[in-house]
DNA sequence: CTAACTTCTTATCCATTTCGGAATTTTTAC
DNA sequence: GTAAAAATTCCGAAATGGATAAGAAGTTAG
């Protein structure tokens, strides 16, 4: 079976544009789906889980801008990648669109080869910041050997703190939701108490002296310098 | 049966020059299987598992450039060696290829003699590095010579032990997953139980009178000095 | 071909670590 | 001040890997 690179959800409300772009992906690996307007496309988000979408920018029933405002303000779907389609001339909404947190920007008409390169180097940026160390002064997070340093100490931690940890600090700043944490640490089907991620919180801060986790009551956890 | 002296993927979308490479490759004793392009050799990748390929810079669906940064990107093929095809006059392309991690570059029109004598010599630059012997103070593990040194006394390891204990000296410091283990020593196919990989660690270690290797609970193994 | 030996794998038991939950106290928001 | 949320503590359960032994499978020597 194919390898699959990454999942594109493709959104224009032209159907040629649609059948190109989808051709062009599936044959270089992406799994694709489509939308034709902001709506569907929000709608699709849940089920289909895209890693990347091509938003194009004018539409009925919900336009591009309006969408991609929509999803960067869900934390569930904040960290899709966001590549715009816009007719070449268009200017003033390049702007307001990489503003808004998109992450590239491609001008129609579609040339197929700009397109699976863009869209290549956007999911490499991507693969990149995930596999990194995240560096901060006397703190570092190495996913790859499983191991905190702090203050050229350095620390174990066990598998779920750590994931944990690791969690909150790839987002600093970022407060994660408790359903968030407990979906993507113990995952969907796994059910646990609210009061286990408290423990765990707790043993982290007692291996790290400092405290790096704010709690932000009613909602969830962020990770702070 | 020949010795295969090792595996070439040939990629380029001329039917003549696949031929003509394939022939004089064939002849001096390489496996040889060949794609039409960048899409094409990349799903090939998975199967034939070459040792080096030879990339048409001009290709349609998917270019030279395109698929060699592909493969450097993935960890999985980023040691196999790159030789990029060019006609004679495209100066840029070669600066760039070289740059994105190719290991040589020959220009077309194809002289048999040059390609063969350049493929040798760089499987010959690839041999050394691979049978480099990993070193570290007190320790030396001979890939070559399957025979771990430490502390000047030859320890005879049995093919599994060495080949663990080699993986892990790999990359001192990373985790290795016991699926990934499992998958580099044993192979895909093979079905072993987890204890397995326990009772050779525990094995490595007796024999080994010092501990390098670290456990890391709920997770894997790691080589650590 | 057989016997002796080595290597590989599985099974079992055990110690330890890690995890999750309940109860209680503390903190926070209103 | 009150109620809700979170911190803390403690404990039992579960998971995990280490140790050991023993049986397969593979090798080698005679």
């Amino acid at each position: 079976m194919d390898k699959k690179l990454g999942k594109v959800l493709v959104v224009d409300d032209e159907k040629d544009i649609i059948q190109i772009v989808k051709y062009n992906l599936e044959l270089h690996g992406y799994e694709v789906d489509t939308a034709e307007n902001g709506v569907d496309a929000i709608s699709k988000l849940k089920t289909f889980k895209p890693d990347l979408m091509l938003l194009d920018i004018m539409m009925p029933h919900k336009d591009g801008i309006q969408t991609c405002i929509e999803i960067r303000a869900n934390p569930e779907y904040d960290d899709i990648l966001i590549i715009f389609l816009t007719a070449l001339s268009d200017e003033k909404s390049e702007i307001r669109g990489l503003e808004l947190g998109a992450d590239d920007y491609i001008s129609k008409p579609i040339k197929p080869k700009l397109l699976v390169s863009r869209i290549h180097s956007a999911f490499r940026r991507l693969s990149k910041d995930d596999a990194k160390t995240i560096i901060f002064p006397n703190l570092e997070i190495n996913r790859e050997k499983f191991m905190v340093t702090h203050n050229a100490k350095e620390i174990l931690l066990p598998r779920k703190e750590f994931e944990l940890f690791a969690l909150l600090a790839s987002k600093p700043g970022r407060v994660f939701l408790r359903n968030e944490i407990l979906e993507k640490i113990w995952g969907s089907d796994v059910i646990v108490g609210d009061r286990t991620i408290d423990v765990h919180i707790r043993k982290i801060r007692q291996k790290l002296d400092a405290d790096y986790i704010q709690t932000v009551k009613g909602v969830g956890y962020k990770f702070e310098i």
